[in-house]
DNA sequence: CCATTGAATGCAACAATATTGCAATCGAGG
DNA sequence: CCTCGATTGCAATATTGTTGCATTCAATGG
């Protein structure tokens, strides 16, 4: 059973290395939000995300920046915005299209990201259908996770 | 060709029945804020409500009074929360259970809800695989209606 | 008819989330 | 070193949503 921290940091740096190789510039504040993300072991609002870096650097950091920062990062595929929740996680799935199903748990907030080829047929099925054309989806699913349900 | 106007008063008269056959209280403010909505040609916004029906009722309508009425109405599911806007619309399928996929035109506002029986079948197989046990969904795809893509 | 009660509403204050506009800074490339 | 564009800081403000408590209203039982 491999090292989970250790896994994850290697996910993490391999998610910036990627962004980086697209050209787009990995600023210290850009790398610091997506390292909270990546270790915090639920979705966290901006606000929260602001307190928790604030106390790191030891300084104040703007909801601008944070809002800026989150943008980019979604921007770039390596961190997701939960509608439903107005909340944030990291994106640990390196190669995903973002064509993919979202489970919260509500107790826990484990997120899950879920793809599944057959459901994007249906919907791109649907959308045909109506003559719409997708740009943007959100499937988010909230309950309880395995663990959670007891 | 039916006259759509007529045809929706119908439905709105119809949703407005079957809550009071629920046993749910049906009282002027939210059947005008049910109105707005099912009379609106597009999502609205909380406070957009509260504006268009102060106007109506030549009175200031207070902020907790649209979120209760909104809460109410979506409780009856008369009434969709589209969490991907801070909007809402009327429900205009009666016998609809809400498990459901949402298109949104980025235009024009239009809103389609459509069922997949399918598609359904293939988030509650997901959701079995990871044992996760779903409370609430949002899928809400955005873009552009056939109307709107020119 | 009146009193009680619970639901619904009004309302002020506030909390949480998000954006705008502009100034300051930083860093790569000339 | 200078310039230029991207990034960040920051104050102010906008938007969205909630809390707590007072008031009103309508149904129900005495």
């Amino acid at each position: 059973m491999p090292n989970s921290k250790i896994s994850s940091e290697h996910g993490l740096a391999d998610a910036i290395a990627a962004c980086r190789l697209k050209g787009a510039q990995i600023t210290p504040l850009r790398e610091a939000v997506l390292e909270a993300l990546w270790f915090a072991e639920r979705p966290l609002g901006a606000y929260e995300l602001r307190d928790h870096l604030s106390e790191i650097a030891d300084r104040k950091l703007s909801a601008p920046s944070v809002y800026r920062t989150l943008d980019f990062l979604c921007g770039q595929g390596v961190a997701v915005r939960i509608e439903s929740r107005n909340a944030y996680i990291a994106c640990k799935r390196p190669h995903c299209d973002h064509a993919c199903i979202l489970f919260v748990c509500n107790a826990c907030g484990l997120s899950s990201e879920i793809e599944n080829k057959k459901l994007e047929r249906l919907l791109a099925a649907d959308a045909a259908a109506l003559g719409f054309s997708i740009d943007h989806r959100v499937l988010e699913l909230s309950g309880s996770c395995a663990d959670c349900r007891g």
